[in-house]
DNA sequence: TCGCTTTTGATATTTTTTTATCGATTATTA
DNA sequence: TAATAATCGATAAAAAAATATCAAAAGCGA
């Protein structure tokens, strides 16, 4: 590849790309580096260096960044111009919170179903469909799901992780408060939600 | 203070935390920074490097780090010994599911109400209050709420803020894939479920 | 057209974070 | 008790990321 991309810039670009969405739908044809960084809290010179590694058309002194140009680059670069179909393994209460969340869309991805050993929540959530765990091998391959979002319980946390791979899930998104273990060539990261809180309320005696 | 601790190993103590509590429940007292390196998925080295800005007793050379006492060193550092109310702002789907989720008590933050302008989910779920929105003021003031987390829609999500901030929080974790402004002295966090799982998505890609 | 302002992109600098090395200390075992 | 293995902490080196500076290009108004 021509300039290799810094990891947290890689890290940044879903923000960009959100923040560059909302200002699209207001018809904000052109946008400064200075207005991105005001409203996503960077400063404008790090918003330059991390958009100059992947914006094909330079950006123009005077008037600043074209905002279509810029989403279809990023969305290019993260591969959401293809579809990638998801499924949820758990569903509970945030499972199918997250069942129903349509955010994902913008992003190219599409969840599919939910799988769930309980039998009393197999069925269908928002038009899409609830099955047993057992099935997860037979519909992961028929889907061609690629990536799983865990929401069981911190129990059932690694047998499903388990079935997941064996079923061919190759990421996957734990929102489980516990460490599984995953064979190498598997990515799993873990989105602790009291962490994160954690962290919001350590956050009020720093600087930053 | 002595030595500043870094912000990326701050970042990394809630997760500390989680893995030397699961330890802690299977019995283990003591335990090795290549013990804790293996499962977190990091060096040896950066553990140390990590633990040596908190832990109270060094590690002993040929046993390791006793558990009961990093717990109690994170925990101290990051405030978690004091009790720290919260409350949900919006509802919803994934609102509710925040309201029920239990893993927040192991930080010390309860989650002691919800908010809501929409009359039909006014009540109660899972024993803890859904308020109208309009009683945000009375209800944070009373109940010492310090930490909203943050789950209306994208249309609401400024309004939702700044009654949040008019009633005294001063630290927001939001869900909303949107950017709202907020006053210095204020703490905002966004978490990005759709850009989170996008990322993983990218990772594919990606060596780490 | 001309000067002024905006805004970029490249280079250089500083800070932060990660990784490596190695002697010293403690447990373990014979 | 003495040798061996495991483990730490400190220091140093390398890598990565954030930040600053500034000349040049593009728009804008007179």
């Amino acid at each position: 590849m021509a300039d290799a991309i810094s990891k947290a810039t890689m890290l940044r670009f879903p923000a960009y790309l959100r923040y560059l969405k909302t200002e699209a739908g207001r018809g904000n044809k052109y946008i400064s580096s200075a207005v991105i960084a005001e409203a996503m809290g960077l400063s404008a010179v790090a918003v330059r260096k991390d958009l100059a590694g992947i914006s094909s058309q330079p950006g123009k002194p005077g008037s600043g960044f074209e905002v279509s140009e810029l989403i279809a680059d990023i969305e290019r670069r993260l591969g959401f111009r293809s579809r990638t179909n998801a499924a949820v393994v758990g569903a509970g209460r945030l499972g199918r919170a997250m069942l129903a969340y349509d955010g994902f869309e913008a992003y190219g991805i599409h969840v599919v179903a939910a799988f769930d050993v309980s039998p009393v929540v197999i069925g269908a959530a928002d038009g899409k469909p609830i099955y047993p765990m057992e099935r997860i091998f037979e519909v992961v391959r028929r889907e061609d799901i690629r990536v799983g979002i865990l929401t069981v319980s911190r129990e059932n946390a690694q047998a499903a992780t388990d079935d997941m791979i064996k079923a061919g899930i190759g990421a996957i998104l734990s929102f489980v408060p516990a460490y599984v273990h995953v064979p190498d060539g598997v990515l799993i990261r873990y989105e602790d939600l009291a962490a994160s809180l954690a962290g919001v309320c350590g956050g009020l005696l720093l600087s930053e």
